[in-house]
DNA sequence: GTGCCTACTTCCCGTTGGAGAGTTTCTCTC
DNA sequence: GAGAGAAACTCTCCAACGGGAAGTAGGCAC
């Protein structure tokens, strides 16, 4: 498996898993990354919360993530950062300062996959207006 | 609204919504699209399931979809399909033929996402072997 | 009438996600 | 030296969501 140039291994891939299929890895995973705070989560990661546009992705801290990520529960926050730093898309650091201090930031893996998670934060924010527009037609031609 | 042009329409859209925001309705939305289903749904509808790589977009039979998108709950395909309706992404269409006929087709809006849950869906399986050799890694080292 | 077909809808129940309080470890204050 | 405080969880309880299976509606075929 090693011997293979990585753009070997992925059109292989693509011929072996199909998403489509509810036996295949590759649906799990995509269960995995169809979520909302694992959206956010690379997003927030990849540098896209910078206020003055999209920024350079870097660590941050827990507390970081828990304030930018408005919302989000702090046990769904610890419980995706570790799925997805099982999956090997993010690392987690531990630093013993006091309090202890402790830093997650995107794998070359991770950051692969933000390139397209920012597509659909973008997508969202972009259309925001055309599907608010169509919500009040449908709702108002179903009454 | 409707006399500005999209990009301009989109431009602005872009500094008036965050989906970092939990108020934000561009959140809604991403936690709407954040979706194993609708992601299966757009990619279906999108033509991606096609054996022979991606075809075109085309219209689907409720039946067609529920076959394809294999541990689908009837409940939760009807759901989504409405869902996807309401919010402009593809239109339903009842024909009365015998039994009754119901197809679901991708709008221009539905089309534009596609563009990206395709992208979403090629990544999982594209990375499933590096994904699946990361969790071995991680499940051996944490024993 | 009985059965069958598609496309749902309803009901029940197990799993998941959210809210909030508790835990740990150390340091700084009084 | 008792208590407060801070970061990063962890635990407990409860409501909401999703899956499975069974029921429904309308029309035709036998």
């Amino acid at each position: 498996m090693t011997t293979m140039k990585a753009a070997q291994r992925q059109a292989q891939a693509k011929e072996e898993y199909n998403a489509f299929l509810a036996v295949c890895p590759s649906r799990q995973l995509l269960d995995r990354i169809s979520d909302k705070w694992v959206v956010l989560i690379l997003c927030a990661l990849g540098g896209d919360a910078a206020p003055q546009g999209p920024g350079a992705p870097r660590a941050m801290r827990y507390s970081e993530l828990s304030r930018l990520l408005a919302g989000v529960s702090q046990k769904m926050l610890t419980q995706s950062l570790r799925s997805l730093e099982r999956d090997g898309l993010l690392t987690r650091t531990v630093t013993p300062t006091v309090p202890v201090t402790v830093t997650y930031e995107l794998t070359d893996l991770g950051l692969s996959l933000h390139r397209t998670t920012r597509e659909i934060r973008y997508w969202a924010q972009a259309h925001m207006g055309e599907v608010l527009a169509h919500r009040d037609d449908y709702d108002t031609s179903a009454s």
